[in-house]
RNA sequence: GCGCCCGUAGCUCAGCGGACAGAGCAGCGGACUUCUAAUCCGCCGGUCGCAGGUUCGAUCCCUGCCGGGCGCGCCA
C-alpha cells in the first residue's frame, strides 16, 4: 500500500477529525490539510503546520495540538513515524515500502500520471498571440505562444476543457496599411507613411504578383483589393506555419469581421444599454465603465457613427461567454496592461464576476542577448526578432522551454548563445539529457534481458532513492498548482529539480547488474524507479510542448 | 500625476504565510578500467531595494518611500 502526498494529506485531515471526535481537540476540523516536503531531511519526508494554525482556534499551545493529531496519525498504514518538532510542526516519515510503491503507481499510470481532476467541469477559452496578419510573429507574440500553449496543456491535465483561440482582424486600418505597403513594394515605390517595411513585404508583394501578373494593370483600388486579400492569406499561412513549427496549434481562428457580420456588436450594445450602463455624450455612445472601477468611461460608438475597437471587444467577450466558456482568459503583452480595467468593467457590466469569469494575464517583455550584447527590438529599424528567427537560432524545443521557464510577471533576459548550447548550462538540455540517459539505460536493460517483473518496494531504501521518490510524488501537485495559478513555469522548474535528483541517484545507485552479476530484486526495483522517472520527465516535457528525446 | 509589473548570491532566475532563503551559471578544488562525465561531490558567495505595520511566524500580506520596465486616445 503506497502513500501519495494526496493520500497523506487526507490522512492528516482524518487524524485531526479523529482527535476532535475523541475530545482531544475542540476545533472545527479543516476540510483539507496542506503538507509539504521539508527542505532538510531531518524534518522527515513530509511536514505540516496544521497544528500551528489550529492552535489559536483550539485555545491550546501548538505543540499540544500537534501531539493530539500525532496520536491517530501514527496509526496510518505506511507512516513509519510522526514527530512533533520546533514550535509545533508535525514531521512525518514514511516507511520505504510505502514510498517505493509510488514507482508502481507511476509506471501503471504512464502518460496519465500527473493528471488530476482539480479543474474538471470548467471550460476555458484561452486567447493568445492574436496578431493581425500584417507581418511575421515577433518576440512579443512568441512568449505567449510558448506560455499560452503550455498553460492550455496544464489546464487540460487538471481536467479542464480548453479551447485555444486566435483573434484577428482582416478588415481594419492595419490591413489597409499592409495592402498599401504591398502595392507600393510591387510598384517599386518607397514604403508609405505609416506603412510596413521589412523584407517580408517585398517577398509577399512578389508572391502576389506571381499569382496575379496583371494586377498592376487596373486601378490602384482594384490592385489594393487583390493585395489585401492575397497578401493577408499568404501572411496568415506563414504565421500558421511558423506556429506549427513551434508546436502550437489553435483550435479556433476568430475573425473580428464575423462579429460585425452577425450583428453581434449591436446585440452587445443593446444588452449593455438594457443593463443601464450606456449613455450618450458629445455625439458618441459611452459605456460607463467607471461604475466598475475603470479609470474613465469608454466610447462604444464614435461621434462619426463608427464602432470602436472596444465595442468589438465587448461583442467578442459576449460571444465567448455564449459559447459556454465560464473562464475567459486573455493573454496580453505588458504594453497592453492598460486594457485590464476596461475589460474587467465590461465583464462586470454584463453581470459577470470579473474575478471569476475573466482573467487577463499580462506577460512582461523579453530581451534577447547575443554575444553578451542586447538585441534592441525596434519595428522601425527592422531589428525585431521573429518566431522563425528564434527557432532558427536555438530550435523549437529550447525556444519553448526558455520562454515557458520564467514567470510571466518578470521581464526576462534570454542569452541566445546559452540556449543554443548543447551543454548542461542549458536547462532544456539538462532535462532532456536526463530523459535520454534513462532511455539509454532502459535499452541496455532490455539487451541484458532484465525486466521489471515483481516490485519489492521496500528495497528502495537508499536516501537517493527516497529523494527521487519524493520528487516524483510531487508531480501531480506541481501540475495542479501550475494550472491553478496559471503558471506553467512551475513545471519547468520542477523538471530541473527532478533531473538533478535523478542524476544524483544515478551517480550513487547502480541500476544494472555488473558484468556477470546475477540480476537481483534490487536491480529490478531500481528499474521500476528509473522507468517511473522517465515517465514523469516525458509527461512534464509534454506539458511544455518540448520533446523527450530517446537519444542525444 | 495616475495605473500595472519587477527589485532575492558576481550573472540569469526560483521560492501560492512556516523551520537555517534555494538552483543553474561564473570562480576555486575534487571524482571517469563499470549503466550516456552532456554527470556528480565539495568550497566560495545574501542587511531578500529601504522604512514601518499585520501575524505565533513575513522574501511572501498591507502602507509609504527609492530604483527600473511598461502604459494611461472618439488609435488599431
Amino acid at each position: 500500500m503506497g502513500v501519495t502526498p494526496a493520500e497523506l494529506s487526507e490522512a492528516v485531515a482524518a487524524a485531526v477529525r479523529t482527535a476532535v471526535a475523541d475530545g482531544q481537540l475542540s476545533v472545527e476540523a479543516p476540510d483539507t490539510v496542506r503538507i509539504e516536503r521539508p527542505k532538510v531531511k531531518e524534518h522527515g519526508d513530509y511536514a505540516t503546520s496544521v497544528a500551528l494554525q489550529l492552535s489559536k482556534p483550539a485555545g491550546r499551545p501548538p505543540r499540544e495540538v500537534a501531539e493530539a493529531i500525532a496520536g491517530p496519525l501514527r496509526g496510518t498504514p505506511g507512516v513509519a513515524s510522526v514527530e512533533v518538532a520546533g514550535p509545533g510542526f508535525l514531521n512525518i516519515t514514511l516507511d520505504s515500502a510505502a514510498q517505493g510503491e509510488l514507482a508502481r503507481t507511476i509506471v501503471e499510470a504512464g502518460s496519465d500520471y500527473g493528471r488530476t481532476t482539480t479543474l474538471a467541469g470548467h471550460r476555458f477559452n484561452l486567447e493568445f498571440v492574436s496578431a493581425n496578419p500584417t507581418g511575421p510573429l515577433h518576440l512579443g507574440h512568441v512568449r505567449w505562444a510558448a506560455v499560452g500553449d503550455a498553460l492550455a496543456r496544464v489546464l487540460q491535465a487538471t481536467g479542464a476543457e480548453v479551447v485555444r483561440e486566435y483573434y484577428f482582424n482582416d478588415a481594419g486600418v492595419q490591413i489597409d496599411r499592409f495592402a498599401a505597403s504591398l502595392l507600393a513594394a510591387a510598384k517599386g515605390l518607397p514604403t508609405p507613411e505609416d506603412g510596413y517595411g521589412g523584407e517580408y513585404i517585398g517577398e509577399i508583394a512578389k508572391a502576389v504578383l506571381d499569382g496575379h501578373p496583371a494586377v498592376l494593370q487596373g486601378t490602384d483600388a482594384e490592385a489594393t483589393a487583390v493585395f489585401r486579400r492575397e497578401g493577408m492569406a499568404l501572411m496568415f499561412a506563414e504565421i500558421r506555419t511558423s506556429l506549427a513549427d513551434f508546436g502550437v496549434a489553435f483550435d479556433v481562428y476568430f475573425n473580428e469581421k464575423d462579429l460585425h457580420d452577425k450583428g453581434e456588436l449591436t446585440a452587445a450594445l443593446d444588452r449593455l444599454t438594457a443593463a443601464g450602463h450606456v449613455y450618450p455624450k458629445d455625439g458618441a455612445t459611452w459605456l460607463r465603465t467607471t461604475t466598475f472601477g475603470d479609470d474613465k468611461d469608454r466610447v462604444l460608438v464614435k461621434a462619426d457613427g463608427e464602432w470602436t475597437y472596444f465595442a468589438a471587444d465587448a461583442a467578442y467577450y459576449l460571444d465567448k461567454r455564449e459559447r459556454g466558456f465560464d473562464r475567459v482568459v486573455i493573454m496580453l503583452g505588458a504594453d497592453h496592461h492598460g486594457y485590464v480595467g476596461r475589460y474587467r468593467a465590461l465583464a462586470a457590466a454584463y453581470g459577470d464576476d470579473p474575478d471569476v469569469n475573466l482573467e487577463i494575464l499580462i506577460g512582461q517583455f523579453v530581451n534577447l542577448f547575443k554575444d553578451g550584447k542586447p538585441l534592441r527590438m525596434s519595428k522601425r529599424a527592422g531589428t525585431t526578432v521573429t518566431l522563425e528567427e528564434l527557432v532558427d537560432a536555438i530550435g523549437a524545443d529550447a525556444g519553448r522551454y526558455a520562454l515557458a521557464r520564467y514567470s510571466t510577471d518578470s521581464t526576462i533576459d534570454l542569452d541566445l548563445d546559452l540556449w543554443a548550447r548543447r551543454t548542461s548550462d542549458n536547462p532544456v538540455f539538462y532535462v532532456q539529457y536526463a530523459h535520454a540517459r534513462i532511455a539509454s539505460l532502459l535499452r541496455n536493460a532490455a539487451d541484458l534481458g532484465l525486466q521489471r517483473a515483481e516490485l519489492h518496494p521496500e528495497l528502495l531504501d537508499d536516501p537517493r532513492e527516497g529523494s527521487l521518490l519524493g520528487v516524483l510524488g510531487e508531480f501531480p501537485r506541481v501540475v495542479a498548482s501550475a494550472a491553478e495559478l496559471r503558471e506553467p513555469h512551475r513545471v519547468a522548474r520542477y523538471l530541473e529539480e527532478l533531473a538533478g535528483t535523478y542524476h544524483r541517484f544515478y551517480d550513487a545507485c547502480r541500476v544494472l547488474p555488473h558484468g556477470d552479476e546475477d540480476p537481483s530484486d534490487l536491480h529490478r526495483a531500481r528499474l521500476w524507479l528509473v522507468e517511473a522517472t522517465r515517465i514523469v520527465l516525458a509527461n512534464g516535457l509534454a506539458l511544455l510542448g518540448v520533446s523527450a528525446p530517446e537519444r542525444m
